[in-house]
DNA sequence: TGGTAATAGTTGAAAATGTAACTAACAACC
DNA sequence: GGTTGTTAGTTACATTTTCAACTATTACCA
């Protein structure tokens, strides 16, 4: 043995980045499914294409790390409910661009409100230097 | 609007940590995946009854924060592959006691040093100071 | 030009998860 | 003692996710 062995799973970052996202995401989850019955892959669909205004489902799948099967269905699901519009891309029809309809704006909008709330909430539980270190770690632990 | 505008979702914190959560977790998965064919429930419920030695299913349920339901099928899956077993309480036969088997623990010995690599070049990532400052704001965030 | 490979996106079947209803054992109260 | 309420854990069914195979379109290259 060349280490010390007191290694303590509970210490495990994927583990404790587990919990925090799994407990943090949970109130704000009970929003979009209780007012639009939304899932998270379509919320996290919605607010890319809100943020980025146009994209296809394979930019979603690099920006959201969403495999493209999960986005397909999340666009599904968008359209029907008129959340979102499809048009191909003229010169290559592989291509599909996704943007919001203002009905799907009108969601977003709302839910960013809930969003920011519940963010600020989640943030009084910590100091200004803990966040600005806490979102600067997560980014760096983002890149595979 | 009695509030600056300027909340831009790709700094919402639970959005952060799920991509934290996600891509850190990744490479792991795909060792007690491919090695032994365990889901992430099962993985979970298997290195807290490493740690804790003697657990029902109602403590894994709250230490691992799981549904008591995904606690339930972890369980028979992991009796199933004969790493634990199950003994009733004798005073109260509605609680089941759970313990590794000792092929049970092996398996754990064994996805424990693959744990500690992976967590090794995680933290390759960070600085001490941040490292020290990560694990105290997830602790924090994961109380709800 | 024609044939093979690559890419965007969809679909179907199998696996996993969530929800609610269920069983079995105990507790508490009259 | 019997009724009612609680608790630990399981099961059935519906929903969601995953995996692999598929279509349609474009790119590459002899």
């Amino acid at each position: 043995m060349t280490q010390k062995d007191d290694f303590d799973l509970r210490e495990f970052l994927p583990y404790l980045l587990n919990q925090a996202a799994e407990i943090s995401s949970q109130s704000f989850q009970r929003i979009y499914k209780g007012r639009y019955g939304m899932l998270r892959t379509e919320w996290r669909v919605l607010f890319h294409l809100a943020i980025y205004e146009r994209m296809t489902a394979k930019d979603i799948c690099e920006k959201a790390i969403m495999h493209k099967t999960k986005v397909s269905r999340a666009v599904q699901r968008l359209e029907h409910r008129r959340y979102l519009q499809r048009k191909p891309d003229e010169k290559d029809r592989r291509h599909e661009w996704l943007t919001l309809t203002s009905q799907g704006r009108a969601v977003y909008e709302d839910l960013r409100a809930h969003a920011r709330q519940h963010d600020q909430v989640l943030m009084q539980k910590l100091s200004t230097e803990e966040i600005t270190v806490l979102r600067r770690v997560l980014n760096a632990l983002s890149r595979p």
